[in-house]
DNA sequence: TAATTTCTTGGAAACGTTTCCACGAAGGGA
DNA sequence: TCCCTTCGTGGAAACGTTTCCAAGAAATTA
């Protein structure tokens, strides 16, 4: 037995002999080490735990791909879970990881200040690395500067002209991303000299964004721009505002956020904040590593670089204002 | 030890008193049994491996959610593994998998018929379920009914009157779901007598999908409608043939395959087939449960059920042959 | 009170590895 | 030829559980 382990793993010595002997026995039983007894006398699983509250959005399903890439070539794999932004599950899932003995975990949780996950992470000196949350202290973090990238939304609109926005969200601004973003947007727009955006809370089943939107706008009737907090609630409001027979974007400009694949795929083209979750998981996928080997942590991108501002179609100057045609009004002053 | 093990688990008897002492030892030493130390002894680790091409792809993270939220429920994790089309990794993954004695597997390989990942499972016994692949004889697999889901699409087109039709797809039509698509295509088009439809293969990089599709619709000058084998190829196609001024659904109409979310949320909607990735995958995770314990397996949706047809903006009569209004054409006729 | 049963507890083996260590067999030098 | 070194091999312990079993204590019965 040592020594088939000794020939399996190369290492320790073994004769020529032996080492065919050993070998063709596990040809003939086709014999495969299990990892289980073998993570028991090591300690170590190669397995890291991932944990996010749904792949069905994108920008999730983009960033755990990015880690589990990473992980994979590292030879880890990854134990995923998603929380379906439910703190117990989170808890829960975090307590069964550890209990599996994942080597580390990268994570996104529904609130760093408060998670009980992440204390109890904390306590067990688990290698990890946040994912889309605001490091606390003592932590690190791989995610969009959301306050900057949302203050950068608000120096577009000033750049056409705009000055009533509105801010899209779900209720009670639920995230801390949202919130991150929705005080950038409101600290750009006071740097600008504009008026604070309005707030449009919505519910996660849009049927009645339509609605919403319309009372939204007579209530606001200065308003000629809406930022809204991620890209398909930016299309939806497009798809409202011409059940309204808005024009998009003379009458109004859209801008979204996370810049998915599609944003550029329809018409108009949606203007965006730009993010690359694909890079963000490798990168937190790379820390959790180098946690793990106690080799150099990899450097993250400067906070700035973390998004980019890309123009669309649904972003011009208020017609109201403009002086030339709606076509041309799409396309972007020259300064920009 | 035996006695915590007997308290801690509920099995066997133990002492008030002992209860206690062991209870409070817990809290203070902050123990938490390991998996791996039980996963040993019990022969079981209450692990899924889950093996898919890529979950960028929102069709395979819908299902890898939903197959995940039924292991959760049943008190199993997951433990994910995307191969991106890349056969040697699937191979090399199922390996791990199963050296990692996960309990069952749920994959999308990329060929059943060959896949040596589907060998190695069947010689290792490990209880397991195909998602999105034509199941080979003994094994079981949730997917849509591709073939009759594309004759379902030649129905349609056959309905609002196109003749000459043209399918899209990713160049030799490489994975085995494409080739069902087509064939049902080209099938369904037959039985209504149409003309078989035209092929236009692409790359996955679509830069010059506006130049192929011109070419193609000059070489096939007759093309009133094009089926695209998934839903973003769809939308891609109609972007270009905007690009070409040409008006869809009039000059071009396009129905695509999925049913992505975004796709009702654009102008035009897009006609497509819509499919329920999160309750195939789910059905995939519930199978796999059920030959884990033993229960009675969950019964498949009848095959004609995994998919439904919608209509929407991108499809209508062809201009040339319609009578009424583009705005009018955009409705069925009324006996769909 | 003694004998028998029931209840509680801890020892030991087993699960599948790796690693340390000791033992025996070669081989080399004197 | 004998001793010493080197090499190859297998025994044993350890990793953390669970489960079987035995032993002792307590409770019941005669």
């Amino acid at each position: 037995m040592a020594t088939v382990s000794r020939v399996l793993n190369n290492t320790g010595p073994a004769s020529a002999n032996m080492r065919k002997r050993v070998l063709t026995a596990v040809e003939e039983l086709d014999f495969q080490f299990s990892e289980v007894g073998r993570s028991l006398q090591s300690n170590t699983t190669r397995t890291i735990g991932c944990v996010v509250p749904s792949i069905a959005n994108p920008v999730y399903a983009d960033a755990v791909q990015g880690a589990q890439d990473v992980f994979l070539r590292a030879g880890y794999q990854t134990l995923l879970i998603c929380t379906n932004y439910n703190t117990e599950i989170e808890t829960q899932a975090i307590r069964t990881l550890i209990a599996k003995k994942v080597d580390g975990l990268v994570l996104t949780v529904s609130d760093p200040q408060t998670s009980e996950a992440l204390a109890f992470i904390e306590s067990r000196q688990v290698p990890h690395c946040l994912l889309y949350n605001m490091a606390p202290a003592n932590h690190t973090s791989w995610s969009v500067h959301d306050h900057a990238a949302a203050t950068r939304v608000a120096d577009a609109f000033s750049e056409y002209g705009h000055v009533q926005t509105g801010f899209l969200a779900l209720k009670f601004l639920s995230s801390d991303r949202a919130r991150q973003r929705y005080e950038g947007f409101v600290a750009g727009c006071a740097r600008h000299g504009m008026p604070k955006p309005a707030l449009l809370e919505i519910d996660d089943n849009d049927d009645n964004l339509t609605k919403m939107l319309d009372k939204f706008l007579k209530d606001n009737p200065a308003i000629t721009g809406i930022f809204a907090s991620n890209d398909f609630r930016a299309l939806a409001v497009i798809r409202s505002a011409r059940e309204l027979a808005l024009d998009v974007p003379g009458d109004l400009s859209i801008i979204g956020f996370d810049g998915i694949k599609v944003g550029q795929i329809v018409e108009p083209s949606l203007a965006t904040i730009v993010t690359n979750p694909t890079q963000l998981g490798g990168g937190a996928g790379k820390t959790v590593l180098s946690m793990i080997n106690g080799t150099a942590t990899p450097e993250m991108p400067d906070p700035d670089e973390t998004f980019s501002f890309r123009t669309g179609g649904s972003l011009s100057r208020p017609v109201a204002e403009s002086n030339d045609g709606g076509k041309v009004a799409a396309f972007p002053p020259s300064k920009i």
